[in-house]
DNA sequence: AACTATTTATAAGA
DNA sequence: TTCTTATAAATAGTT
């Protein structure tokens, strides 16, 4: 649709390139746009450009809604015992993450309508959120264990002392011993 | 464009919104193959549909180009010492974790022409990994627990009996005290 | 950034 | 669903 009709491929000229990527961009956008609001769904676009910039669309529903699909998505595409498993487990994970960074987040956001930005920050969080629970328990189990080997020491060495008075008495009992027994031979 | 002009809003009637749907559907996918093309770009396209169906559309480049870019984003848009320092541990992993999963698929795929769809499953294998990885250090852990509490109860158990033959000892002492030395009052 | 000749997408109908 | 077709919308090349 244009003056002429346009063969699909690389457009080599750069400014026209960038000039065809503006406009069809803000068309796409648009397009994704119209059919989530048509057909009432959710809807996440992302563009990578080439210096590395971003651009996104992401029709506004809940980041809840969203993470809830994609988790029974993965739950329908699961099969055998093992996998369901670690599927649901990795869920739990998630809502608890969710409830602490929502916590987090306080009344500043409504988290009910985040866009893909958002979003990917949110992923961040629970990463991080992820890693510090990991390295928390760790530390603890660590922190018992030290406190184990430490109680482990000083048993050694209440033995080493019980052994100690229980060699001192045999030695006094023998001394008492060879005191309170006459020599015969 | 068509016989009407449409207002954007929900379609009510379902069975035409299921039409509309399935056209700008299909409109909307060669709109974004179209662009990638054009300008050379990856671009992701992910559709929620209702009843728990997915339908995307990925640029057909490397899932490692894709991590390795949004890996960047992260990198660009993250800000303080902290986030960096997590960022970075997560990016290790990540590696690790593809290195795993890279030996495990084999000779399968090329790893260099993955779809969205492996990509949600691999994305998967990661997190199944990293379950199995944080189970099974804790396991470790627990088990190093255990046995130190093992070793504990057994010194303790030692302690008694040592405690026994001291106070054993003493009473025998006592009773060899009052043979040797004669009364006097 | 606007314009406009054309192409393309698609809403409604069959 | 699929095809047809009138019409709306997008956009390529131009200014």
């Amino acid at each position: 649709m244009g003056r002429r009709k346009l063969k699909i491929e690389r457009i080599e000229d750069k400014s026209s390139r960038q000039v065809t990527f503006s406009k069809r961009r803000n068309g796409l956008f648009k397009k994704a746009k119209e059919l989530s609001v048509l057909c009432d769904l959710d809807i996440a676009l992302i563009i990578y450009s080439s210096p590395g910039k971003l651009y996104h669309y992401c029709s506004t529903h809940s980041i809840g809604k969203i993470l809830q699909r994609y988790q029974n998505y993965q739950a329908e595409t699961d099969a055998g015992p093992s996998t369901q498993k670690a599927g649901y487990s990795r869920f739990l994970k998630c809502e608890e993450l969710l409830q602490i960074v929502d916590r987090k987040l306080g009344d500043e956001h409504s988290f009910d309508d985040l866009t893909v930005t958002d979003f990917i920050h949110l992923q961040k969080q629970f990463e991080t959120a992820l890693i510090q629970t990991r390295e928390t328990k760790t530390r603890l189990l660590l922190n018992s264990i030290s406190s184990l080997e430490e109680k482990e020491k000083l048993l050694e060495e209440e033995n080493m002392v019980l052994q100690g008075k229980i060699d001192a008495s045999k030695r006094k009992r023998a001394a008492i011993d060879l005191n309170a027994i006459p020599t015969t031979a």
